[in-house]
DNA sequence: CGAACAATTGAACCGATTCAAGATGCGTGG
DNA sequence: CCACGCATCTTGAATCGGTTCAATTGTTCG
């Protein structure tokens, strides 16, 4: 995602509205003039707050309203075949969630508010309606429609668990940056069950490999306060290029085998 | 390089363009009138021939055009971070493929033909300038992104090997269906080894699962030749309801455990 | 303080891979 | 038409990663 901004983003008459998610950054072209602008603005529903554990849309409900996160934590879970839950992602502030309800009119996943979050929204149809005679629109959530499918798709590569736990922080760190929060330290407020689940493994794995990654010296981890010691080891494991499994076997002869 | 060379195809007449798979479909919405309708037959390409291995475009290239698969098979690989080769999907007559290449402007993955299949393509610049003014299809695109993301949602639940390989027969069989073939009898074209790492899985266990559904009377297979001899056992298998290897278990002592 | 739940830790188990042979199919040339 | 050689597929035994089961520690809150 390109967040082109040659010029600062004064527009002092929009800011309180929904400034910081990517629902105006869709919404609000970089070449998209004030009449436009100011339709859209209309339409985009300011922030409503959303306690821990309260669902923003549910599963099966009729498709509406696209999302995004202004601040907190939203995550999306839906019922598999054998009708267990299933976290299908965690959503950080200024992120979109909700695209794939659009083909099927309803929503696929019910959304909870992890801790407190405030939540703002826009009505599809209206924004159907104003991407058909603003093309700069319409491209940008093209682009956003694809860049959904991509991210979905790079998941379907079956990693080890050691692998999927790198690759969620660093993950996290790479989203928490791109608006603007340090990608070093952070706040796990969600429980190491929804972890767990939405990497497809259980609790107890998850708690002996933060352990594992701790004693690397590659995070340190206390409660829900992480914090990344070694971006490069850390990556290093996310593409398979490192275990800490072998590491740990080869402390007691001391050789350590280097790919 | 993909070989689309405009004047080098006939393309006698309007009708036998690609009236038969799904950018015809995008690009034909029920309510669009004569000229809209003359204005798309003009920037779909119609069929090319591919051979066995030909790539249609590859990994890394300008993203310009999106395709369909007109006859034959096509499967779409990219390379995961180790650098090994990924399939992310086989895709059967009527189907369109490329749709994750939009956002980052290039092909993510290369497209390759599984024994000769004819394939069309559109130009996407030009299908979003036409979009632009044709409501109806901004909504068909937009949905068809949508499914997209739908559909690469669903494969994140992580399943047994033998779940796997049943879904993945239902599945084709379903698509075959769809398509007007036979949802029963099939020809799996794509050697062991392209099954098994499509579904993340080694050869040996596809060949395992295979003769254990075959002993079942689940299916019947011969080399390529697959026909599904007992649906509602295959789906029991495929959401986890039934299990081979707990049934093949229970072949020596004559109790049937239940749940 | 103590109950209830979340997280951690250890030991046994199970499914899928790995490694190592064998079997089968198939195109080529004798 | 058969023989050869190569690639794909199949089959069997050992191994490994992650889960399951069970018990303990830690945390939160009335």
């Amino acid at each position: 995602m390109p967040s082109v901004k040659p010029k600062d983003v004064p527009a002092p008459s929009v800011q309180n509205k929904c400034s910081t998610c990517s629902l105006s950054k869709i919404c609000i072209p970089d070449h998209l003039s004030g009449a436009g602008l100011e339709e859209l603005e209309q339409v985009l529903e300011s922030s409503i707050l959303y306690q821990n554990g309260e669902s923003i849309f549910s599963a099966g409900q009729q498709f509406d309203r696209l999302y995004a996160v202004k601040s907190g934590m939203v995550k999306t879970v839906r019922l598999d075949p054998e009708g267990k839950e299933s976290i299908d992602g965690f959503h950080l502030p200024g992120e979109v969630f909700a695209l794939d309800a659009i083909y099927p009119v309803k929503y696929l996943s019910t959304a909870y508010s992890i801790g407190t979050s405030t939540v703002c929204s826009i009505d599809f149809e209206t924004l159907e309606h104003l991407a058909s005679h603003l093309p700069r629109l319409q491209h940008q959530i093209f682009q956003l429609l694809s860049q959904a499918v991509h991210k979905t798709h790079e998941f379907q590569v079956e990693l080890s668990a050691e692998q999927k736990l790198a690759g969620f922080i660093l993950d996290l760190s790479r989203r928490f940056k791109m608006r603007g929060y340090s990608d070093t330290r952070m706040n796990l407020i969600m429980p190491r069950r929804d972890i767990a689940n939405h990497l497809k493994m259980v609790p107890e794995t998850v708690s002996r490999l933060f352990k594992a990654l701790h004693q690397q010296g590659v995070i340190s981890i206390d409660r829900t306060d992480l914090a990344i010691l070694n971006t490069s080891k850390l990556t290093a494991i996310a593409v398979g290029d490192y275990s800490i499994r072998r590491a740990n076997r080869n402390d007691h002869d001391d050789v350590v085998k280097s790919a």
